[in-house]
DNA sequence: CGTATAGTTGGATCGTTGTCAAACCATGGG
DNA sequence: CCCATGGTTTGACAACGATCCAACTATACG
C-alpha cells in the first residue's frame, strides 16, 4: 500500500483546490469518490467516459491539489478524498462543495447504469 | 443606480464559480469585497496593482460567474458580493471560502500594504 | 519468461486565460 | 459644448489546460 506523493497538509493553497474542482470533469470525479469513499481509475475513466490518459491527468491534478490521496496497492491505485486534512485547513469547504453537487447533480452521461456498474467494481475491488 | 446585467440566482453555475474564485487577484478582490461591503473598480485597480483593463477584465469574469453584483452609479460603478444569492444556492460556500482566506491570509487587507499585490501579481504573472 | 492489465508520459492539437497597451465610450462638471 | 474621469473593448502575446493517440512502464499471474 504505497502512498503517491502528495503536499502536506499545511501546503495545500486554496486557489489551487478551487482551480482542480472547477473542472466539470473533476468535480465529478470528486463527488463520486465522496458517496463511494474511493474509486480505481480504470473505474473512474470508464464511467466518465474519458480516454485513460485523460483520466490519469485529472487524477494527477487532483492529488498535486491535495484534493485526493493516492494509495497503490498491487496494479491498481485507489483515490479517496483527503476529507480531514480539507477540513482542518479549510473548514467547511468541501461539505459545501459536496452538498452544492448533489443538491444541483446534473443528469450525466448515464448517470445510473454506469455509476451502478463501478461501485459494483470498486466495491469488489476494495477490502 | 442601473445593475449592470447578471446571471439569475438560479443560472449560477458551481463550476464557473469555483473557477472565478480560483485566480489569486479575484480572490483577493472578494476578500475585499467582503471586508469593505462595496468597492469601486478604480479603488480595486489600484489597490491591486493591475492595469485597470486587467481590473475591468477580473470584475467582468466576477460577474458573469455570479460572483458580484455591479451596480452604476454616475460615472463610478460599486461591486458587491451576491451573498443571499450564493447561500440560496450553494449553501456554506462562500462562508466557508471567506473564512478560508482570512484563516491564511498572506498580510492583512489595510489599505497601502503593497506586498499582498506585488505577490498576487508576480504569481498572476507568472503563469 | 511471456502476457495481460493498470496507469503514466510525451507529442499534437485546439481552445481558454491573464496581462498590458492603446483606443474607445459614457457620464458629469465647468 | 468640451474636457476630465471612470471603465470597457480590442488586439497582441505568452502561457496554460483539456483532450486524444501512441508508446512506454510496472506489476501480477500463469
Amino acid at each position: 500500500m504505497r502512498l503517491l506523493p502528495q503536499p502536506a497538509t499545511e501546503n495545500i493553497q486554496l486557489t489551487e483546490v478551487l482551480r482542480a474542482l472547477s473542472d466539470p470533469v473533476r468535480l465529478e470525479i470528486v463527488a463520486r469518490l465522496a458517496a463511494a469513499g474511493q474509486m480505481n481509475c480504470t473505474v473512474a475513466g470508464d464511467a466518465l467516459g474519458i480516454h485513460k490518459s485523460t483520466a490519469s491527468h485529472h487524477y494527477r491534478t487532483l492529488r498535486e491539489a491535495g484534493v485526493v490521496r493516492t494509495e497503490q496497492d498491487g496494479r491498481l491505485k485507489y483515490m479517496s478524498l483527503r476529507h480531514e486534512d480539507l477540513e482542518s485547513r479549510f473548514p467547511g469547504l468541501l461539505p459545501a462543495i459536496l452538498t452544492a453537487t448533489s443538491l444541483h447533480r446534473t443528469p450525466t452521461t448515464s448517470e445510473g447504469t454506469v455509476s451502478a456498474t463501478a461501485e459494483a467494481r470498486a466495491s469488489a475491488g476494495s477490502r
